[in-house]
DNA sequence: CTTGACCTTCCCATGATTGGAAGGATTACA
DNA sequence: TGTAATCCTTCCAATCATGGGAAGGTCAAG
């Protein structure tokens, strides 16, 4: 199997594939005379394992781990379990940041009239001098802002 | 003032100010005779308006259009209040997103004894044929986000 | 034998930011 | 005044995962 037959039935891209074989992330493999990479079915399962982990987020030097203790039949658990809760502290993390983000800019939002007229509640916040009025998701008041 | 001034003043660091000026997010400086950047208190202003901006996730080219509006004592405050929600959208979106890796990749752990046995349904999902069982958790957080 | 669809390698771009090197300017202090 | 520390300057590189594209070789079908 040539490597665009691979990237279609792994969902993993002809560039991607050679990237992560670039990288190290799987092995060099076998060519035929004129220099086309060749893949196995074994190849394709391996590029989908990676593509379901790129799917969850997970960094390439931790789909690298998680590879290698797929491999490893005498793996614990735990080490996977590991790697997987570490990566849901940082989504969560990630998380909480946007939505700090998000629930700020749309009580913003909320307050400007949004018509034709230049003043903006918006804007002057972004002006201000104060700290920004972080809303934590749990606070739907619009205490802190001005101009509203 | 100087650019480590400021930087200071600010919040944005000097390598970032230099970065904006060459990207033409902000003007030119005046420069001394030694070619040292001078910065205005106004200066000063503007890239805090930048830096809040940047903390609510707002990507540079929005944020010369921020800036631009701001500057623009004619501005319809509906062309900001689209900006911003146009953001919102791109957050919204990306937590979404970032809510089924970790709701899915927390199912996962969850039924991962995580002992130093082999045994792991993460490394069992990653490497299954099956389209990933995501789990969508469009319940109170979520509606928390779109609710206020 | 040509055409089109592959493949190869190599370089470049993204976005925002940081790091660092080489060299000049300024400042503080003895 | 000398000198050392701390600034400033520009330029280049790296991050992370991915895509775009060029130049050129290969392969299969007509």
């Amino acid at each position: 199997m040539n490597i665009g037959h691979a990237a279609a039935a792994s969902g993993v891209s002809a560039k991607m594939i050679r990237y992560y074989e670039s990288i190290g992330l799987i092995p060099k493999t076998v060519r035929t005379e004129a220099g086309y990479r060749v893949y196995s079915d074994q190849d394709v399962h391996t590029l989908r394992f990676i593509r379901r982990a790129r799917d969850l987020g997970f960094s390439v030097e931790q789909i690298a781990d998680l590879v290698s203790l797929w491999r490893d039949r005498e793996r614990a658990s735990k080490d996977v379990k590991a790697i997987a809760l570490d990566h849901v502290g940082v989504l969560e993390r990630k998380i909480r940041e946007l939505q700090e983000m998000a629930s700020t800019l749309k009580h913003l939002a909320e307050n400007c009239c949004g018509d034709s007229r230049p003043h903006c509640p918006i804007l002057e916040e972004l002006a201000s001098e104060e700290p920004l009025p972080v809303q934590s998701k749990a606070d739907a008041r619009f205490s802190a802002l001005r101009g509203a």
